[in-house]
DNA sequence: CGACCATATTCCTCGACGGGAATATAGTCA
DNA sequence: TGACTATATTCCCGTCGAGGAATATGGTCG
């Protein structure tokens, strides 16, 4: 990959934040509208774009779409994604969402069906309960 | 420094390639012209975009403007200074501006008066050759 | 099938940025 | 001072990306 294209996906907050969250769990849209507390456009608008730039891989799993980092990656991302984890320790944002994420992960409630699924997955977090309240 | 913003500077590709360069020495904006081999707006106006965003310094040396990276630069700018470094070496264009940035400087001829100067300075690549004549 | 859910896409506007041509500025030297 | 050099700035244009509202898509369930 191009490094320059690296840098292109890393030079927005919202991505970054993403990225950031992605580099300790696959994760489904929902939880990053819950976590970073952002509108549904703005998330899948974001993930689009890493995604059309191999930056992250897609997978639906019933109605839920789980995002990823991809699991092989070249020299060059793999350094760039480390720097990153590694800056991102002492970001208060960074380290907000990272909290916010285990805080998801303990209190996991299922979505029905999906749940054995995943859970044969990695460490997979299981979508969000609340994602009850209808779109205006 | 704001890490959004580094990604900001790093995602050019001439800029990439002067950083680049300015992590082995400091430069003058001829050089960047010479080895970039890109027009003087096109440098200008980076190192400027550069300025703005305490990603280089500028120092007037005589008729030159003399650029380099820092002195002080907190955690994230030295990780990610650090990460391109490492990523530049797998890079042929960056590569190759290396090789052309020391042929400069071990034919590096000198516009008298300044030499002296900037001898005494860190690790400074006389500027170039073209300017040549009047000062001899 | 129709209601519902999670997510994606389209259409819009706006501001930022890249690049080039032309011109301006600042320093130096004769 | 005026010629010259190195560099910066301005103007113009085209593209891209961010953000939001509205709507579309695709899957699930009763």
């Amino acid at each position: 990959m191009d490094l320059v294209q690296i840098y292109e996906c890393f030079c927005d907050r919202t991505r970054l934040r993403i990225l950031n969250l992605l580099s300790q769990t696959p994760l489904c849209v929902c939880h990053f509208q819950e976590i970073l507390d952002e509108p549904q456009v703005k998330i899948s608008k974001h993930l689009s774009y890493l995604k059309e730039r191999d930056m992250v891989v897609a997978e639906r799993e019933q109605n839920w779409m789980i995002y990823s980092l991809p699991k092989t990656r070249d020299a060059e991302l793999e350094a760039n994604l480390k720097c990153l984890q590694d800056c991102g320790q002492s970001d208060p944002v960074f380290k907000r969402d990272l909290k916010a994420l285990s805080k998801l992960r303990s209190k996991c409630c299922e979505p029905t069906g999906i749940l054995a699924t995943l859970k044969r997955r990695a460490s997979f977090v299981t979508p969000n309960p609340r994602s009850r309240g209808r779109r205006t």
